[in-house]
RNA sequence: GGGAGAGUUCCCGAGCGGCCAAAGGGGGCAGACUGUAAAUCUGUUGUCACUGACUUCGGUGGUUCGAAUCCACCCUCUCCCA
């Protein structure tokens, strides 16, 4: 099976300029294509997972990616799809997180001399003039048109300024830079960039008479259509100091039994014919495929030995087995006991399982504490320091919140 | 530029000058049931020294014994006209 009709079984393709034409260059290798990750935040998220995949396939196939750090269009900052115009981050911000991702991004896919190549596009767009910018470009974007691209839609009832509305400028003028100085001939991005990417392919022909391709990846969403890779609205990230392998292990173990396959096809590197052969399973049996899409993608996020672990302490806790060498610790240090105790609900505070001394107070009425396999009833309990030194004091919220304390 | 209207807790959204830490829904968290799933039911969802106190309703002042609610100015947004 060649690439192309890979991504197609593994349902990663949403939209395309032109099939055949698209078929036939990536299957001979022959794409040098871009994707485009503005640096909002400090670290990648498993949203940004996808694309990282799919850049690593078509790698693999003989196509070159580029990567670009949105620099420069982060300036402003994507509407597409938005209610709310996005908090504006200043340059220091922009850069340092742009840093950041380029040193995940060299973790997955391989860049250098003659392979994937990353480019940041605050390098053109940032010395850009503003009227020359208008006279080169500008007549060939008709407002008209861009008013009805779907990526608006919801911004036209609530307002939409026009320091936003120039986002989509911005990425086709990167698109028309990368084609020339590049030789970049298609673009990537998720299904919610289509029409950016479109302003780039149209740029393109009008300015240069030329052809150049977009290809949007299927948004991954759940079984009722919300975008996967959160959590209570935040983000699962790609840095183990922002979501530890084991959460981020937790989260894949955790998904709907809907959307196991589907996560699996689409994110992991499994052969389909083994993908394949998962499909008919049902009920408690996805919890195998759970345990597989979980390791799989911790394996490549975080590597082998981080997988394993997170892995074996999630089999420790679930199966009831006292083992707690795996588990995620909280620090207490001495000064936090007084007369050699400390309360419970001041070790939720601390370690962060709780917001508020209140909600741990709440938690422990309904029965949500526990201390060593012993729910704690009175809100007041505590925890003695000796016990904690000799190990083996875990603290346990909810099913599946394991904390073990120790002391520094 | 002119006119009309809006800003309430994580989100949407109700809110009479005291009975408002603020209805209802969504989301979150916990309990029951389960398979670390979904669905369902129950509880809970500002902070703390938790029968009490304190801080919250765009901002700053003001009126009042008392303000989310009334007044003034400011900020932001929406709609209509230009």
């Amino acid at each position: 099976m060649q690439i192309y009709e890979e991504l197609k079984a593994r349902g990663l393709i949403a939209q395309v300029t032109n099939e055949e034409e698209i078929r036939e260059m990536v299957n001979a290798g022959k794409a040098k294509f871009y994707i485009g990750f503005d640096c909002t935040a400090d670290s990648l998220t498993a949203g940004h997972f996808m694309a990282l995949t799919l850049m690593k396939r078509l790698q693999m196939a003989g196509n070159q990616p580029i990567a670009l750090i949105g620099g420069g269009t982060t300036m402003i900052g994507d509407p597409s799809g938005r209610t709310d115009m996005r908090k504006m981050l200043t340059r220091e911000d922009i850069d340092h997180n742009a840093e950041c991702f380029r040193k995940q991004m060299e973790r997955f896919i391989e860049f250098g001399e003659g392979k994937a190549i990353m480019v940041n596009n605050a390098d053109w767009l940032l010395g850009l003039n503003y009227v020359e910018l208008l006279r080169e470009v500008g007549t060939c974007f008709s407002v008209n048109n861009m008013l009805r691209a779907e990526c608006y839609k919801q911004r036209m009832e609530k307002g939409l300024s026009f320091f936003e509305f120039n986002y989509m400028i911005m990425q086709s003028y990167d698109f028309y830079y990368l084609f020339q100085h590049y030789g970049c001939n298609m673009q990537f991005g998720g299904d919610d960039q289509w029409s950016n990417m479109l302003g780039g392919t149209e740029l393109i022909r009008r300015k240069l008479g030329k052809d150049a391709h977009a290809m949007t990846i299927t948004l991954l969403t759940d079984s009722q259509g919300k975008k996967m890779g959160k959590t209570a609205g935040n983000a699962v990230w790609l840095d183990p100091n922002k979501t530890s392998p084991f959460e981020f292990y937790q989260y894949w173990r955790n998904v709907a039994d809907s959307d196991v396959l589907k996560c699996i096809r689409m994110l992991t590197f499994l052969p389909l014919e083994e993908i394949d052969k998962m499909d008919n399973w049902e009920g408690s049996q996805l919890n195998t495929a759970k345990e597989i899409l979980a390791y799989e993608l911790t394996k490549l996020v975080h590597g082998e030995e981080e997988a394993e672990k997170a892995q074996q302490a999630a089999r420790d806790l679930f199966s009831g087995a006292g083992n707690s060498d795996n588990m995620p610790t909280v620090e207490l240090t001495k000064a936090d006991f007084t007369d050699g105790e400390i309360q419970v609900l001041d070790v939720l505070v601390k370690a962060d399982i709780t917001k508020s001394k209140g909600e741990g107070r709440r938690l422990v009425q309904q029965g949500g504490i526990s201390v060593n396999d012993e729910k704690i009833t009175d809100p007041f309990a505590v925890i003695k320091k000796a016990d904690i030194e000799r190990g083996d004091v875990i603290i346990k919220k909810g099913k599946k919140v394991f904390y073990k304390i120790i002391i520094k």
